[in-house]
DNA sequence: TTAGAAAATGGACAATCGTCCATCAAAATC
DNA sequence: GATTTTGATGGACGATTGTCCATTTTCTAA
């Protein structure tokens, strides 16, 4: 087991992190100083230089723990969902939108670091690396979509699909940061599924239901209330 | 005529902005401190107080201004464009991803502003104010189309359509600032255009030509090589 | 129980921040 | 040309920034 002594020393660096992105989701990057990590923290001012070296590591250690966190939660609601891509289209679209990832603090830490980026090429890499890995989860779905499907240009639709379904959720995130009160899930969901059903009709409809083997085209409007 | 005293205050206060907007361009918010503003604007260290009241003031000041430009370059555009709304909204969209509305400083400037638009409640009003009269542009013109073709769940319609055009804009605009280097605006274009084609096939093709009266579906893949 | 090692403390430090004002320069008015 | 008015200057100022280290505290191993 790890000693007392290692253990305190990992909860304080985690300590530190969660300072940090509770202070920049709260205040902003530009007022999360030393000062007010470590008050944050509860601990003293020479922690930050002693288990990161300096502010701007702790910084970009908190970047990256924050990108780890959202993506492991998507990973880990993938597992729960079935093996056709269509199910894990939808349960990323679900899962990014919900309010489990989509909430005014993730919201607020994100654009944050991303308005930095430009600088601190260490924080502009987590942002790559979230959107790496989850156009590759995105693209392989729909790889497979139109291939079962048989479509004529298939490696461009899959990438057409793939960017469009992304820059959706983006956009969809910006309009959260710019007007949380007015934000609707349900209809930014169902925006994002008339895309999709626009461009796979076979696997898609309007409600966001997934329809396994049929080709119908047309769908009701009334979406089922169903999920939160 | 302006008095020569009055209009060097005019040009020195422009300066003022201008070399807020290049430092955040250049070097982000936090990098952008007095000291830098007044050396590239090359005047004195009393300027802004005079001017603008403190620094806060100015940069409030400069995230208007440049907001006013960006809105003001879209609305020249639109007028060169047509009465019908395919062509408005066709105008909107290619002028969004044109070279001169979406580059490399404008991409930078806008999310520094939005990264910080969290506390400095002005400058979050300046991408509220962007967002309202963009959003009403684009929303009047899918209104008429939605009208004109009679379709069922209009005022649905409409409000997707407008939502989804622009959570795509706002997506694309994402990924030029996480991609400058890879970015294409023409299959950023034809993405969205896809989209709306998939929408309204009677108005708008997959290529983003627009087809004013007629209702075919498919259209050729092969783009034509027209704009930037 | 003691000696050693490692972690944590908190203040000193230089550098930089933004503000403000006494002073100066120049345009406008008489 | 003399006087008034106003824009512009740049250094002084206190506050705050992030870094770093001498010291203290705490856990571990002998």
């Amino acid at each position: 087991m790890a000693g007392k002594r290692e253990q305190n020393r990992e909860q304080n660096r985690l300590a530190l992190i969660g300072a940090v992105l509770d202070s920049v989701a709260e205040k902003g990057i530009s007022e999360t100083s030393v000062s007010e990590i470590i008050q944050r923290a509860g601990l003293s001012r020479g922690m930050i230089h002693l288990h990161f070296g300096g502010k701007d590591n702790l910084v970009q250690a908190a970047a990256h723990h924050s990108s780890e966190e959202y993506y492991d939660g998507l990973e880990a609601l993938l597992q729960t969902a079935g093996d056709s891509p269509q199910e894990r289209i939808e349960m990323i679209v679900r899962g990014d939108l919900s309010e489990r990832v989509l909430n005014q603090r993730n919201v607020n830490i994100w654009y944050a670091f991303r308005g930095e980026s430009r600088n601190r090429t260490a924080i502009a890499e987590h942002s790559d690396t979230r959107d790496g890995r989850l156009r590759g989860m995105i693209h392989n779905a729909f790889s497979r979509i139109v291939r079962e499907a048989g479509t004529p240009d298939a490696s461009g639709a899959a990438r057409d699909a793939t960017h469009g379904t992304l820059a959706l959720l983006e956009g969809m995130w910006t309009d959260f940061l710019l007007h949380p009160d007015r934000f609707d899930r349900k209809e930014a969901a169902r925006i994002i599924f008339r895309f999709l059903a626009a461009m796979f009709p076979a696997h898609f409809s309007l409600a966001g239901a997934i329809r396994p083997q049929q080709g119908q085209g047309a769908a009701p409007a009334a979406p089922a209330a169903s999920d939160s």
